[in-house]
DNA sequence: TACATACTGAACCTCATGGTTCAGTATACG
DNA sequence: CGTATACTGAACCATGAGGTTCAGTATGTA
């Protein structure tokens, strides 16, 4: 259960898969910031600077507020639960694909001395 | 320390922002796969495939291996424990931030009965 | 040898991304 | 009022993503 998530993960990997965009993440985890804080912060126009934030609000990751003139960003909502829900279903997938594999080595261990090893390297 | 990660955490941050790459991983985990098992099963061009693939295999978190004409796929080397951390450093400064806020807020509870309330809503 | 299978690469298409500049609009301040 | 600040939107650009088809090449198999 808890399987709707398709389209909420691809926008938010999508959107953790830029490097400014985690920094602006980062950045909002200490302070909340203006557009222009962050755009100045990551060397960047305010136009561009806003299509980040924009991405990571449509993400659920940063809310936003406008006061006055002033665009103030937050971490939003989101916490990534679901993605890490899923990167940790991942690695017990691995896990247990590699038990199994390990497994395979201990029968091949066992029955060689006959056929010398793979290269392990 | 461990901060050379910024390149590898685009490439499968990328590749795990895409629903068809997740359902491979998904599925390499119960099983290996050839590239026409893949494109079978996700409905597309053995080269769509294996453009995906290709992607999953530069993140490292897939690798092939060609025998004879069939080239099969498995789980990779990587198990996204970079992935993993930087979520987890992300979830604690959410968690901090809000724990201040969260303090601000106990703040203002205590000294209001003098201001009456900024608007809620 | 002949044919089918399995992949590979090039070329192409459409749409999204990450960025810019420029021209507004709205708000703050003296 | 006039000017500076802060954002916003449109337009543009280059590149890459996600997909296709088509024409190989290499390998199995009868």
């Amino acid at each position: 259960m808890v399987q709707y998530t398709n389209a909420s993960l691809d926008a938010s990997f999508a959107a953790l898969s830029d490097v400014t965009r985690r920094g602006v993440l980062e950045q909002l985890g200490s302070a909340e910031a203006s557009i222009t804080d962050l755009a100045a912060k990551f060397n960047m126009s305010l136009t561009g600077m806003k299509k980040h934030v924009g991405v990571l609000e449509h993400a659920g990751l940063v809310t936003t507020e406008k006061i006055g003139r002033v665009r103030t960003c937050k971490i939003g909502p989101r916490r990534l639960e679901e993605e890490m829900a899923w990167i940790d279903k991942y690695r017990q997938l691995w896990a247990a694909r590699f038990d199994e594999l390990d497994k395979v080595v201990e029968e091949m261990k066992r029955k060689e001395k006959v056929n010398g090893r793979k290269k392990r390297k």
